[in-house]
DNA sequence: CAGTGGTCTAGACCACCGC
DNA sequence: CGGTGGTCTAGACCACTGG
């Protein structure tokens, strides 16, 4: 029985899903609506078991499942929180530079290209745009110090990042994903990496200072938001004789 | 049922650890010392709850924590058993050949070098093996048809894999691991590769008909058991401009 | 100290499976 | 149908965090 006095917030659950899922796919609206912000705490189990009008395990369940989809972070004795979203220079992780003993270990970023252009059919699909919209095309360097160790090609669906249109780039600083957040609103949830290897055409040799032809390790990566949208693409390349990726099987 | 009356069966909990974390490792034990065969069921979970003198909730969560390393899968209405371990082609199901379109099939395995050796230092270090043990070293061939794609240098500690000394590499099949299985009772369950790039050497490059210094993909792999121990060091090599792999990002 | 999440209990009923 | 895991309840106490 029980749901308590009569309309608990929103939740319908018989139809194919548990209670505890009901509640999930309501506070993932919730957070994705930006109810709460990214890092804030959301309720406590017990306000939210009330406000829901189910027992406390039924909440946690639901809290489990958007943890487990790091939507969500508990610590123990302070709350649930907001999960900040994918942070700082992930993409470092796979190449090894021996600019790595300065604590300072984010490359500069330089923008050397910005241009908005018709999607290409590939882009519509992934970004689930209609025929005529357009992207917007980033290049860009990043080095350590004076040393270029990263080309950069980044294609983002405009109607989202329309923002970045307007502004100059040099207030951009290093890291993109900070900065989708907070000029654009878009908060990088997860992505997928597909490493191969290639060459370097000439152009991206120039940028790094290596032959036209020199051995490359390319990753293409697709970025989403916490909603499970691609929200950009991304192709990197660098030396292929610095790279080096760590994966955990199972 | 039986042992409920009051000692239940070797857990101490409360020394630091939480009573269904006492159970999971109970379990654990159990299931590494094949009281279980991979594969079958264990008991179910009201009588473990019973046995153990705990509720079932508690049992629940002992049995969650074992799911989520691996080491049992449950199956809503049959049962809950012991996990088969990494089946067949794990190794590429991340990195694959561009060559091979929508063939999911395994390539054929040819062992082209088999020796025991003494373990070097690194070697004894990973598998934890005394000074003056030996190593099993197997070099191999694997082909899609009659083109070789990838050439392997496997290390094994010959304590655990002696039986692999004294039969056919013909009769072993194209896949390891269940080899391993089989002839060893040595099951594997995770795995870390670490990818790289580099160059052909002469002998590697005979071996797939490419020449010395062509650029090749390196995956470096250590393999684990169910307990945690490292029990196989494997060397991948292939071309590298076939070469592709997959991660995902948080 | 009060508030949070973490653990645990002893029940209940449901959904699925195989016979 | 009986047995399994899946969901849910309404309590209880513990461990950690912060003021």
């Amino acid at each position: 029985m029980a749901q308590a006095a009569s309309p608990p917030p929103a939740v319908r659950n018989p139809l194919g899903q548990s209670r505890y899922g009901g509640i999930a796919s309501a506070l993932r609206e919730r957070i994705l609506s930006g109810e709460w912000a990214p890092g804030s705490a959301i309720p406590a189990e017990s306000a939210l078991a009330q406000s829901y009008g189910v027992a406390l395990g039924t909440v946690r369940q639901a809290i489990a499942l958007l943890v487990e989809d790091g939507l969500l972070e508990r610590q123990q004795g302070k709350g649930t929180f907001v999960s900040a979203g994918l942070a700082g220079a992930s993409m470092l992780r796979f190449f090894r530079f021996r600019s790595r003993e300065a604590g300072a270990e984010a490359p500069a970023s330089r923008i050397v290209a910005r241009r908005a252009r018709p999607a290409e059919p590939v882009e519509r699909a992934v970004f689930g745009l209609a025929p005529g919209a357009q992207v917007i095309q980033l290049e860009r360097v990043r080095s350590f110090g004076t040393e270029p160790c990263l080309v950069e090609t980044v294609v983002l669906p405009l109607p989202l990042f329309g923002a970045l249109v307007d502004s100059d780039p040099d207030d951009w600083g290093d890291l993109l994903y900070p900065l989708y957040q907070q000029r654009c609103g878009v908060l990088i949830h997860q992505a997928e990496d597909i490493v191969s290897f290639a060459q370097l055409g000439a152009m991206q040799a120039r940028r790094l200072r290596l032959e036209a032809g020199h051995p490359c390790a390319v990753v293409r990566r697709r970025a989403f938001d916490r909603s499970g949208r691609c929200v950009e693409l991304r192709t990197t390349r660098g030396d292929a004789f610095a790279f080096e990726y760590t994966a955990h099987v199972r």
